[in-house]
DNA sequence: AAGTGCCTCATACTTTAGTAGGGATCTTCG
DNA sequence: CGAAGATCCCTACTAAAGTATGAGGCACTT
């Protein structure tokens, strides 16, 4: 349901419980009806409205809110010690992409691939690109 | 907050307002404040209070909905086609670990791993273990 | 009973990954 | 300036990974 669908069907619900209380006061002459009794309805009535507006308004905020949670820590990136290119080969390998497909992304040789990838699981402390990605993900470091 | 205490809290103002109300009533002997005017201020008033209680009572109900989503989505796993022994072999890899460790941790011969691997990379319809894990992650078969 | 899929293992081979050990610019910083 | 780090590239080698092919045993289904 949109914003304003909701926000018009609040005041349509206001209207009409005023012009109830108005109706009710007007067939049974009731004016014994004292005014805290009056704010007691309306105020618990509309406790309610609010209620049933804030799931409407607030629970789509709360879900986008921690649903994206932070995926990369920019400090554990720092501290990592790895350099600018190092984290784009490891990005690329988190993708499956092959020493060979990453030189061609990256317009490098395929050596320097690998030299890239060396130094990087040295800072790392892996041997394995598999291990990695692995390793590189628990950190945060990457997606 | 505790949920307790916020209906305490919520009682403590309906009070509140009440009193203020008779109280403005007594001090201005303003008799002219119309029923509707009156209603309409609490309407209000009380929209905004059940808008906040909403936020303290639904909001945690929702963060814990949305935060441990499944991570892995058995339909996916069985319409993947992978055995139990190849979705083993799948998961270790995705640890990092070498077919030789994959081999020790499950007590089979590494030809057996290798054969295993490229079952799953035919099922898979990748080429290299990397792109196998990346693929499994993001078909949820493997958390 | 024959067929199918799974798990196991093997050998032989090709390809990719990873290591070792260099060297060449270029920028930044003390 | 000189040192350090980052980037780029190379050769040569070893170690894994991956492919191809075949085969035996087991359980389940038709």
């Amino acid at each position: 349901m949109g914003r304003w669908t909701t926000m018009v069907l609040y005041g349509l619900v206001l209207a009409a419980v005023v012009a109830t209380l108005k109706y009710v006061e007007y067939r049974f002459m009731v004016k014994s009806l004292s005014t805290e009794v009056y704010i007691g309805v309306v105020a618990a009535l509309f406790t309610g409205v609010g209620l049933w507006l804030g799931s409407k308004l607030i629970t789509a905020k709360k879900v986008v809110q921690v649903a994206p949670a932070a995926v990369v820590d920019h400090q554990a990136i720092r501290s990592s010690g790895l350099s600018a290119r190092e984290l784009e080969v490891l990005q690329l390998m988190a993708e499956g992409l092959s020493n060979q497909e990453i030189a061609n992304k990256l317009f490098i040789s395929l050596p320097t691939v690998k030299s890239h990838s060396s130094s990087l699981f040295t800072k790392l402390e892996v041997k394995r690109r598999t291990e990695a990605v692995h390793r590189a993900k628990s950190l945060r470091i990457i997606a």
